[in-house]
Order: C-alpha cells, then structure tokens, then sequence
DNA sequence: CCGAACTCATTGGACATCCCAACGATAGGG
DNA sequence: CCCTATCGTTGGGATGTCCAATGAGTTCGG
C-alpha cells in the first residue's frame, strides 16, 4: 500500500526542494566566508557582466524584486564592492558598476560556490553529475526561451 | 570567454534551485485549488500516514517548526481536515487524526499535485524522469540516514 | 507643446520559513 | 517526592519572496 505521505514525497518536486535547500544552504556557508549571501553574489557577478547597468535590469535578468535588489545593492555598495552612479542620459537611472574589489571578492566567490557544489555531488560519478546536469538544463531552459 | 555570472547559473546547486522554485510553484498553485497551501497538504498527508500522531511527532517527521506547526493545525482544523484530541494516555499530548473529509481532500490535493508534477517532467521521456529521480534520491538519502 | 502612459528607484507591508527562548501542564526516573 | 524532560503554545526576531504604491523622470501621441 502507498500512503499520501510516500506520495508526496516521492513526487519530483519533493526530492527536487529538498536537494535545492541543501545545496543552497551549502553554497551560502562557503560564501558566507566573504560576506556574501546567495542573491549578493549573483547581483554581483551579474553587475560585472553586463557593465554599467541599471537595477531594473539586474533584477530583470536574475528574478529579483525591485525592493529586494534596493537591499542588495545598498549591502554591496556598503562593503565598496559596486558603485552607484546617476546616468546622465536618464536621470531615472542607477548606473550600477563593480569595483576592483568587487570583482576580486567575486572571483573567491565563484571558486567557493564551485567548491560546495562538488560536495553537493560528491556521491555522484563525473557521468552521472554531466547527466544531473543536462537534465536540470531541459526542465530549466523549457519554459523560458528568453533569460 | 565565461564569465563569473554564466559560471554561477551553470553551477547544479543554481540550476536545481530554479527548477526547484519553479515546481515548488507549480504545485502550490494546482493544491490552492482545494484551499491548502504545500506544508499543509504535507502535514495533513502525514497525519493520515501516522494515524493519532501528536504535533510535535509531526514536527519532527516533516522537519517543521512547533510553533508553524500550531498554525498549520489550526487551520486545517478550521477548515474541518483535522481533528485535535486529547491524548487519555498522556494529557500533554494532542492525538492529530485526519476527519473523512480531510481524507478527500487529501486524495484530490496528491492527484493536483501529480499533476503538477507531470507538467514540470514534460519535457523528458519516462527514462529520463527515472534517471532524474535516482540521482536526486542518492543526493538526498546521502546525508540524512534517518528521515 | 501637453498630457497620458510608461519606467525607474525606493518604500511599505503581507507572508512563509527558520531560529531561539520561555511558559504551564504533565510524565517518568532516581 | 524531586529532578529532568517533553508537550502544546506563545512570543520575539532574522531572512527571503512577493505585490502595491509613490514621486521623479522619460517617452510618445495628438
């Protein structure tokens, strides 16, 4: 007999929520190191993609609400690892840059993430890990053509 | 050349997360339509599972917080789902069970959320899908020896 | 040139989740 | 009979996500 409870936590999502908030929280340990959050580091490393850019676009590009990235970008800006300069050409805009410092604590960032996401999975062969992956991919890029 | 920010969104623990808020979502909106929300369609499945159960059984089992656990209770007890009764063996404890119609509920609410579920692995064949789960099922089983 | 509609950054608030700490009532072991 | 632990509950705080609204500024149609 299958009970509800097996049910539920059988189902994908389940399995899929619950491996997210491990590796999420293994990924915000590392990082942590550098004071950084998981939305910081990617605001950041987004900031120093895309160049000068405005929050609006930052917060289109990764998902996250405008008052969330307000937040975010005062915490960066205070630790002097972006800058917020008017744009002259839209007075309505944030030109948001990162400095040297910035892009140094992102480079030690990306290095820890990448070290949690090994430990992540460890139990997994470099096979299986590249299958995990592309799988993840497909039900990622599915949705939204445009990101 | 990759950068910080593609070197971020590739990273499993980032693909997992999305894909995780994405059916995390998905099946919140298919369970809203019998009136519960994810952690009350689990408490409420799990209490069908352990028959009279007490909340702070409850708790633990599902990895809840007492104290969210009191107002998830009250509200499926409002809605009539679940009933709360003293325990005769032990007046601390309340013995949790589930009403008929709670079991209805419960019964439509897993079929919403297979749904739901079946929508998100669209887009991969059933091998696939089995493959997705037996490695997020060893990412999951790895830490925790007892759940 | 002017007003309507839009965008930008910011603020406010609603909610859920998680953590820590207490409390009175009750139970069990020494 | 104490001492310790557990149970349900209440309280507070920190964090993260989402929706609504505001004032400043821009764009576009008429």
């Amino acid at each position: 007999m299958t009970t509800d409870l097996q049910r539920i936590q059988g189902l994908p999502t389940w399995l899929i929520g619950r491996v997210a908030a491990r590796g999420r929280g293994m990924v915000a340990d590392a990082i942590a190191a550098e004071g950084l959050k998981l939305m910081h580091h990617a605001v950041l490393a987004a900031t120093a993609e895309y160049g000068p850019v405005t929050q609006a676009d930052l917060g289109r590009r990764l998902a996250v609400d405008p008052k969330d990235m307000v937040g975010i970008l005062n915490h960066l800006q205070e630790q002097g690892l972006v800058l917020r300069a008017p744009d002259p050409f839209d007075r309505r805009k944030n030109a948001v840059t990162v400095t040297p410092e910035g892009a140094a604590v992102l480079s030690r960032c990306g290095t820890l993430a990448e070290a949690a996401n090994a430990e992540l999975l460890a139990p997994l062969t470099p096979d299986e890990r590249e299958q995990l992956i592309a799988l993840l991919n497909r039900l990622h890029k599915a949705p939204e053509s445009l990101d």
